[in-house]
DNA sequence: GTTACGACCTGCGAGC
DNA sequence: TGCTCGCAGGTCGTAA
């Protein structure tokens, strides 16, 4: 799945392969892969075709493409989206739902998601800082352990001060943007913390260390392309990441803890799952 | 205002 | 062999 690493490894690759390219077409094949641009699939293409892409950039898990009309094309690649540069004249995708040419550029940019949970729109790029333009529509995200700009002190603050479960806290992108249920996991377990524990409970010190292993664990995912389980989550080149390997926590049911050998469980949680070490992570005696 | 939860969606695997 | 059902999970809208 796309948390953070995955859409940076994919942010870098358009950005090699599609910056200071003109769209020359657009095809939308699947009306939900724009259900968040209040136009017709048309006007969709008619607003890019001709635009010039000047930068590809991230905040958290959303990625948009700057264009010469001062508009972006914000993507944000749900579960199974992926953006792929491809050869013209190839055999489409099975759930290709946009298909970008160039004018100065022979290959293709494809917006692939095969369980459409992802998608794009075109958004007014407004300042945030005097340096800094982001989509109108991405403003309410959280700046995500990366940005140059994140404040570490405020995302602790924010953290504690949300009255919810831990794990919950850290998958509020308003909070801090970019974790999800993946590196939640491997963020909780390197701290020996439960996903149930209440925010009030965490000390300054605990928070700000389960950040600082948030964005460890991301980092060393990056480096190795992302995490994948299948091949869902690929980069502009279809090459799956290799952080699967690297995981502690996350999809290790029934087998023994990296740290103390305990069998780690697989807990049911906001209708997905959760794994932890029964011994290094135990349930906290209130969840109040 | 804040928090919790269901709906959205498709492919795959398990179970019958 | 073929069918049904549960599961995967990020985001948003709605209910409490």
């Amino acid at each position: 799945m796309p948390e953070l690493p995955e859409v940076e490894v994919v942010r870098r690759g358009l950005a090699k392969w599609v910056t200071n390219k003109k769209i020359e077409t657009v095809s939308v094949l699947h009306p939900r892969a724009i259900r968040n641009f209040p136009g017709t699939k048309k006007s969709f293409s008619s607003q890019l075709i001709g635009q010039k892409i000047t930068a590809v950039n991230r905040r958290g898990k959303y990625m948009w493409l700057e264009l010469s009309s001062g508009q972006a094309v914000v993507t944000h690649l749900g579960m199974s989206g992926q953006v792929l540069i491809q050869k013209p004249g190839q055999e489409p995708e099975k759930h290709l739902r946009i298909r970008f040419t160039f004018s100065n550029y022979k290959n293709e940019m494809h917006f692939v998601d095969q369980r459409t949970f992802g998608g794009m729109h075109i958004d007014e790029l407004i300042q945030a800082t005097e340096n800094e333009l982001i989509p109108r529509n991405v403003g309410h995200i959280a700046r995500d352990p990366f940005d140059p700009a994140f404040d570490l002190a405020q995302a602790v603050e924010k953290l504690r001060a949300k009255k919810t479960e831990i794990k919950r806290a850290l998958l509020d992108q308003t909070l801090v943007s970019g974790i999800g249920n993946i590196y939640a996991d491997e963020a909780l377990w390197r701290s020996s913390v439960h996903w149930a524990t209440p925010t009030s409970r965490l000390t300054e010190a605990k928070a700000a260390q389960l950040l600082t292993h948030a964005k460890e664990v991301m980092s060393e995912a990056l480096a190795q392309g992302g995490t994948s389980f299948d091949s869902l989550y690929v980069d502009v080149n279809g090459q799956s990441g290799y952080f699967e390997r690297g995981l502690n926590a996350y999809g290790r049911e029934d087998e023994p803890c990296d740290r103390c050998g305990r069998l780690l469980v697989r807990d049911s949680f906001m209708n997905r799952s959760s794994f932890r070490c029964p011994k290094c992570q135990p349930k906290p005696r209130t969840t109040k």
